[in-house]
DNA sequence: TCAAACATACGAATAGTTTCGTAGCAGGCA
DNA sequence: TGCCTGCTACGAAACTATTCGTATGTTTGA
């Protein structure tokens, strides 16, 4: 369906540290799915009213990286994420219970559990959970 | 015992947000209380090969934006941790779950345990918190 | 005593992020 | 055709984080 660029394919498998700004964009590119750079421009100037231009100088910025790839085949390009969702969360926790848990993912768990107030269902779902990972080893 | 400067209070009660240098600084403080510079910087120099007067630099700056209180009543100062482990433990989650789990808490939990190899006893330990955080309300 | 060792302060270079102005190119339409 | 609008590319400014060299002052021990 898309004919995509993608400039660096390093970041495909390597780490990637997506900057805050960056992490934006790919929220929205997760969300919405493939978009030009107006869309994506159009969510910004809502939430943080940035200029045009700067939402397209970031994700061009993206794509030198390999954070997105795109189809630039007719005049208005398309973007889309490089990068699957999951694997992108599943690294900023891991980098983060390492530089502020000393790598004790149990430990920032409880203390995440114990700031948030869940209600009872909450707490089932993650006794579903619980024992899901328990039952599969 | 220590007769502590602080520069700027603000940040004791508003937001914080240590950048990656300062986080493994407040680490050092947390772990071994007050230090001096040279305590401090003869763990980075081990780990991360940083010269002196830079993390001399780097935590001048921390006073300045309050991470970090010292008494320097004495020619070699003492530097302390001037925010709590547990409460920039806390703001860092939730900055984190804002930012990558749309302020969903409980997915990012199931996504860290997830990710984790948990052995029984730290899901036990997990079931056990539950039933507390249960039983208090 | 006085030089070596050690402490803080400060300025500046470097690098990365974010922002936006300007230029140049396509397409549509009066 | 020729202007207007919308798009991408590019350069540079502003800001932050990090690093370190140098200046300067204090302590210590031979």
């Amino acid at each position: 369906m898309f004919d995509y660029e993608i400039i660096r394919t390093m970041n495909m498998t390597g780490n990637i540290k997506p900057t805050d700004g960056e992490l934006e964009i790919l929220n929205i590119l997760w969300d919405k799915g493939p978009c030009t750079v107006r869309d994506v421009h159009e969510v910004l100037e809502a939430t943080k009213g940035s200029g045009y231009t700067t939402t397209l100088k970031l994700m061009q910025i993206m794509l030198d990286k390999g954070l997105v790839k795109r189809d630039s085949t007719s005049r208005v390009h398309i973007y889309e994420a490089a990068i699957s969702k999951t694997t992108t969360q599943g690294q900023i926790i891991r980098k983060m219970v390492d530089s502020v848990f000393s790598g004790n993912t149990m430990q920032m768990v409880m203390q995440a559990l114990g700031n948030h107030k869940a209600d009872a269902a909450e707490l089932d779902a993650i006794r579903k959970y619980l024992d899901e990972i328990e039952n599969k080893k």
